[in-house]
DNA sequence: ATTATCTATAGATCTATAGATAATGC
DNA sequence: ATTATCTATAGATCTATAGATAATGC
């Protein structure tokens, strides 16, 4: 307890030559949300290591302290955007009522989109990057990826009405359903909040792309909303989170 | 004619040190196309000129005499991925008929989809990278890109059901559509072919969405099936180009 | 003479390491 | 003693320019 440390929790180490902004988070936390905002707004490669220094307000070799350059931060970033659709992915398809499978996609999509609404900066756009997808350390999440599009796929094969299995294979439904929950990605580039009835709009027209009618979509939507606390476990119920 | 000039058209100038392998396409093209797929599939940023040129088959210092560097590259790439779709949705909303307003929202999706699917490398990725989005040279091409979102838009609210109306509104419903289409660009990047049945798909989907049922969708489809030839100018029924 | 390349290189990054330093904590 | 920073810098790019050179074309 020196005069009037800064509210800031006083840590041993050298001061920073720009003192913390009386600054919350540890270190690596600062680290990984300056380094999202720029992968995601300015690219991965366009990013540099004093970028992300400058923007948490050390030099650019501290970083080196916290993480292996920058596949060892974008690693992270990776994982914290894949993990939480994933985990759910499985509860989801475990503890599903079978008598109406229009609830598990709808469910899915709903917490998915939200997910995405949620997560900072909008990671879920990394991805999708062509610099991340050719970095050394994707290889890694891509396995995860697929899964996340075989669940789709599956989750909506079971749905699926007969004139829109006429036309689109089962192998190609699930990346169209990711893509259309992906529009919450795009909103939030425009720089746009993405609201519950956002998230609730784009699972019905996941049903609707299955080609399920407007009287199931509500029945399903009902039907979510009953067994959505089992799995409210997303950030904005959670409260914002680092 | 020399003895055995190899194929290729001579040129003035000094030759190659890794001489052409019988280059059909003047340098100019030649650079566009190899700087398209390393754009596309490994990002702008992480793109070098001499990567570029490598792939040509010149030396890096060469590029510059036929471009101002990687930003006008960019540039010219821009213009050719958002060219096509755009010219082509005015004269779809001027000339479509107007007792059937589900035909015109398909027949673009239908073209739109048809040019994804066929434009060079698949560059109609580059838009969406955020490396391109934040370089000096996109603004000039944004206005064109949210014209063509406005239009998806127009087009989709003439024919929006009342359930959809009630949850997705009008403003978002542009972007909705286009990330619908946009799926073609998803399917590319895993390598695989986009058929017109595929795009046929995809624009019966992007009806779906709008809360159109299926008699009348496929009502759409035959009529823009009438209209196609007058669109058709799409690289698919040209034949294979540059 | 014109054209399209080449070689060479300056200057600006950018990454990652080595080693010093200024705090806290025991 | 431990921790988290700092300074300094080597080595590897990367971009863009200057000026030379080897073709064709008239």
């Amino acid at each position: 307890m020196s005069t009037y440390a800064p509210a800031g929790v006083t840590r041993p180490g050298r001061p920073r030559v720009i003192p913390h902004a009386a600054s919350v988070a540890a270190p690596r936390d600062e680290i990984l949300q300056a380094a999202a905002e720029l992968f995601v707004n300015r690219g991965y490669a366009a990013t540099s290591t004093r970028d992300i220094a400058e923007k948490v307000g050390i030099r650019q070799a501290s970083l080196y302290y916290h993480f292996a350059g920058k596949p060892g931060i974008l690693a992270e970033l990776l994982e914290l955007s894949v993990r939480p659709s994933l985990d759910q992915v499985e509860r989801i398809e475990g503890e599903c009522p079978a008598d109406l499978p229009e609830a598990a996609l709808y469910l899915l999509a709903l917490i998915d989109a939200d997910t995405l609404a949620t997560v900072p900066h909008n990671i879920g756009r990394l991805y999708r990057m062509p610099d991340v997808r050719s970095s050394e350390v994707f290889g890694e999440f891509q396995p995860a990826l697929r899964e996340l599009v075989a669940a789709y796929g599956r989750l909506g094969a079971a749905v699926i009405s007969g004139p829109v299995a006429a036309t689109v294979s089962v192998d190609q439904l699930g990346g169209l359903l990711v893509q259309v929950v992906e529009v919450v990605i795009r909103i939030r580039a425009r720089g746009d909040e993405v609201t519950r009835a956002d998230a609730r709009a784009i699972a019905a027209t996941c049903l609707r792309v299955c080609g399920v009618r407007d009287g199931r979509i509500a029945l399903a939507a009902a039907a979510a909303d009953e067994l959505m606390p089992m799995f409210a476990t997303d950030a904005r119920s959670r409260g914002a989170g680092g």
